[in-house]
DNA sequence: GATGAATGAGGTTTCATTCAT
DNA sequence: AATGAATGAAACCTCATTCAT
């Protein structure tokens, strides 16, 4: 029937609506308060709704939790998916990659953080699952860096410890904006990092080719 | 009198026996169950006394939680300051920081990490507090490198940006333990980001010098 | 809309309904087993609804015991007010006043007794606006004592201190009920008092006007 | 044995030092914070003693209280007493007694009334006694409004409704301190209110026998 | 006699979750 | 679909009381 088949697009429409109405209420105020401040009752009221509401969309508080992280993380790949695209140098990629991430920490500051620490309270399984997300979000920076290294780009590294380094570099923006903001911008601190991950493991014969990006390290 | 004497100095022993027994179950149960875990119930049970007792020591939750914190923290100082000293060149000085750093990591693992993820729940004026044992901790690290730096031996780099690189990526094997223990030890792990720091920093000129520590990046 | 107006104005009316419920509730405590007895879990109890409930419509504890005290209060001014109205003279004003004032003590009794003396625990800003309450209360009083005066029906006296004396003595059925009620009903302990006070300060001159409240001290 | 007898001595009054000690101790907690901040811990300090040694004289905490109060109602009967007996007449007698209870007030001030209003949370077999305590120190003032009423002095009333009277006017000054020091001394206090229950009662003509006391309204 | 560390029941408060409307 | 009043388990904290020294 065309109207069930409308009506049955209409409701998900609204599903869809509603959770992500709920997910940005939630990762508002973690930003804002902390995991302390992230009540049923103040999500509902940050998102204007009901707490009776929350549990038509979300089984329990978990699930939202579960829910907000695993946005956050899918925020991180679909932000790096499109910059890593456009390069074809290898190097370059890895470092769009790393811009990619930073950019995400810096627009997402503290929920970023948080959702990340609010993961020991969760089960078993949905760790898992937001470990599983997580380093799929890193195998686009391992994938770059790979495929540098294939290229005879870069010296001898594993892949996946360069790449899950860069990454936390991005996070660590976000821990100890504090201190680093007291004597550099976040473009700063990420054109420094870039410096200086690739200068470790950028063959010799090749640093000419970066010195836009390796900087007085060149 | 001798009587009173070795009273007041039995009463202050037991005073910080009970004060390391409580901090200690406060850190095993945050290592166990994160800080979900953490109640004033739990930790009276790990250490095996009562509820009430723990208010003699500590005035409130809050309290025993910064304690524990500001207690790891400290140990980080204490356990980086020695090998440290033992060291004349400054770059090997700060390869036994970030050395000192990873086995103190290593070994609370847990709680070092988490006890930093619960710092958001404290008071601002705790919460200062913390950041400047931090900046403490981070400050061996950051004279090694600037000596180093000043001796010609290191880059242009800003020896702030390359000593919390490095205290960071001492703590990311805790955070990221789950992942990077599938394929490598923490020595393999810890050799290899004192390699890859190294080699970005160390001047062309002077690698052959530090061959040991910079490994296939030599 | 309708519905919105009905629905506003049934949830105004159950919100009046629940605190009622509970302020009853918590009097009912006062008076059956003092200020000791004012648990939130035997309020709840008392009042049929759960502990939890109580903090929709109260803050905290001491919010609770503030609203008994100033519905008590609250009580005394109204009750009072009307006989008040309906005497044009004002010595019988006097008279009536009080009557009003034995009244309200009389059927609240205990309550009425233990509202004041849990004051001691509130907070300085509470403590004010209960002794504002208690001053307003007695305000019908000693304007009724001021006209007489003014009147030239009674001597030389201040009337705030004859209207608190009168306001005590209310209040002393209430605090020494298990010693007069030995020998007298609380009908003849308004009026004896009323005959003690007013033959106090009644000019001869107008004491035979007065003659029927005056009894025997005429 | 006379040691022994010595030993007895000395120990009887080490108990009477020490009650009389933690006894004052209670008594000025009561007064500087209510009832509220008389804890065991708080009353041990205050008196410069530990906790336990106050199980040694005062079997749990109730017995300290009832014990508290006790005192406060033998102070009245001892201070009572003396002004009593130095007065020939029972007029006199009466205003000297209300005197003496009202100066006993001033001194203890907040002890004396908190003192009362502990007595709900008391066990009644201890509320009994403090009961009879208290009709027992209300004997003089009863005593000599008899003994007036029977010389012919005072109009008929009747004599427990009068003593009882004067005994709350003497309470009302602690109770409402903070009111009546607005604009009155204690001293007027006093007088003002001795006037009004005297002149309440004296028989016409006795008036000018206590014009003294009944001042302007004599 | 005296101490004060230790206990644990009981009080206040919060918050995830349910359910009648 | 949406509401929010109601619940009650669980957290934090206090304090009367005991007992080894």
């Amino acid at each position: 029937m065309q109207t069930s088949d409308a009506a049955v697009a209409a409701r998900t429409a609204l599903v869809d609506t509603r959770r992500r109405q709920l997910l940005n209420a939630a990762a508002r105020l973690l930003g804002r308060g902390g995991s302390h401040s992230v009540s049923m009752q103040n999500v509902a009221d940050e998102a204007g709704v009901s707490v009776g509401l929350i549990y038509r969309y979300f089984g329990n508080k978990q699930e939202l939790v579960q829910a907000v992280i695993e946005d956050v993380l899918n925020e991180f790949s679909l932000r790096v998916a499109e910059p890593v695209q456009e390069e074809a140098d290898p190097v370059r990629r890895l470092a769009a990659a790393f811009a990619g991430y930073c950019s995400v920490v810096q627009e997402l500051r503290d929920a970023a953080v948080l959702a990340y620490q609010e993961s020991k309270t969760l089960e078993p399984e949905g760790r898992e699952r937001i470990k599983a997300l997580e380093v799929e979000s890193a195998e686009p920076l391992i994938a770059a860096a790979r495929e540098a290294i294939d290229a005879g780009l870069l010296g001898d590294v594993d892949p996946r410890v360069l790449a899950y380094g860069l990454l936390t570099t991005a996070h660590l923006w976000a821990l100890k904006h504090w201190y680093f903001s007291r004597f550099m911008t976040h473009e700063q601190y990420v054109a420094e990092h870039t410096a200086l991950a690739l200068s470790s493991v950028v063959r010799p014969e090749h640093r000419a080719a970066y010195s836009d990006l390796l900087g007085p390290l060149a």
